[in-house]
DNA sequence: GATTTGACTACTA
DNA sequence: GTAGTAGCCAAAT
């Protein structure tokens, strides 16, 4: 890989690839990216991720909560973002997280 | 170069 | 069951 590639990078591009009607955490990005445990570099990472084509709605925590919603330009524009791929979302939080739950780990590592 | 922060996660009380 | 704390690593100040 370019090292001159920043960390940001590699979130970035894991987070484009996550498909339509699909979510995934902080922390699975940060383990595919190798920093497992470092959820938090993944929302680091997403706090730049404005000025970037990345679709930062499609990342939320382990729980399924929208927790980055207050980062959006609206309120419940994150949650309509969703809503709007099929997926199903209820007071910040994503119903049936486990079903549009994608792992990089799982679906990228064959 | 040291300190602070950050859209998290998991454990412990 | 709820609350608080510690641990993670990298970028920004």
């Amino acid at each position: 890989m370019d090292t001159k590639t920043g960390f940001f990078e590699r979130v970035y591009e894991v987070v484009r690839l996550i498909p339509e009607g699909r979510v995934t955490s902080y922390g699975a990005i940060a383990k595919y990216l190798g920093t497992a445990g470092s959820a938090r570099m993944v929302g680091w990472a997403m706090n730049s991720s404005h000025t970037k084509d990345v679709p930062a709605h499609r990342v939320v925590n382990r729980k399924g909560i929208l927790t980055g919603k207050h980062h959006f330009d609206g309120t419940n524009l994150m949650q309509q973002l969703l809503e709007n791929e099929g997926i199903v979302v209820i007071d910040n939080q994503i119903q049936e997280f486990d079903r549009f739950f994608w792992d990089p780990n799982h679906e990228l590592s064959t």
